[in-house]
DNA sequence: CCCATAATTCCAATATTCTAGAAATACAGT
DNA sequence: ACTGTATTTCTAGAATATTGGAATTATGGG
């Protein structure tokens, strides 16, 4: 993953509310959730919640899917998994010890 | 760890340099690595780097150690981990199937 | 005490993000 | 086509973040 994409991603759960609606997202699993019960579950404007969505869908943590007139929300799992890799990985390349951290990751 | 705090930390990781410095400070591992080689190493002003290694150290995901005139940094692994940690779990918290992702946590 | 090096804080300009009401669009049922 | 529900886009003001030069503080050597 370039640095680029990473830090995207970061940014954009980098945010009380988009961190909120993804972890809403990830609880709710394969089944997603629609736009509408996220705003119930969370209660912010319409238009708000929008934005903050389009900013996860944008980086690609988060997948729709229409149903009628609902829009089914999926967290996507392999994003955040990639992004996860990228956080651990290299760790102390530039160094010779440090076996912890490797296995965490 | 508290929906705030992960977010902070998401925040302080979302953004292009600020993630550079701490990809330098992973790579540099236990040894750390001073302010001053950080700047050489990325080629930003000296207060705009102050700026924003004191948002790494503020949330945490970077600890300092003065030595005589330089100011070691060091990512902080157990930080990190917290964070990835809160990621990946309550998948699918509200849901039965789901396995592939509790594996992956 | 004075100097040099390391790094931070002060300050201000610029840029970006956040928020949400109002208007517009998407879709399905009748 | 008309209506209602679901959701997005338009718009713009307020809030926050980013940037970096200049001044300041911190530390140790001579």
């Amino acid at each position: 993953m370039k640095i680029d994409d990473a830090a995207a991603r970061l940014e954009a759960l980098g945010n009380r509310t988009r961190l909120q609606i993804y972890r809403a997202l990830v609880r709710a699993g394969r089944s997603g959730m629609p736009v509408g019960r996220l705003q119930d579950k969370l209660k912010i404007p319409a238009s708000t919640l929008s934005h903050h969505i389009k900013s996860l869908v944008a980086v690609g943590l988060v997948n729709q899917v229409r149903e009628a007139t609902t829009l089914i929300c999926h967290a996507n799992y392999d994003s955040m998994q990639g992004l996860v890799d990228f956080l651990v990985s290299e760790c102390c390349a530039d160094e010779a010890e440090c076996k912890n951290a490797k296995t965490a990751a």
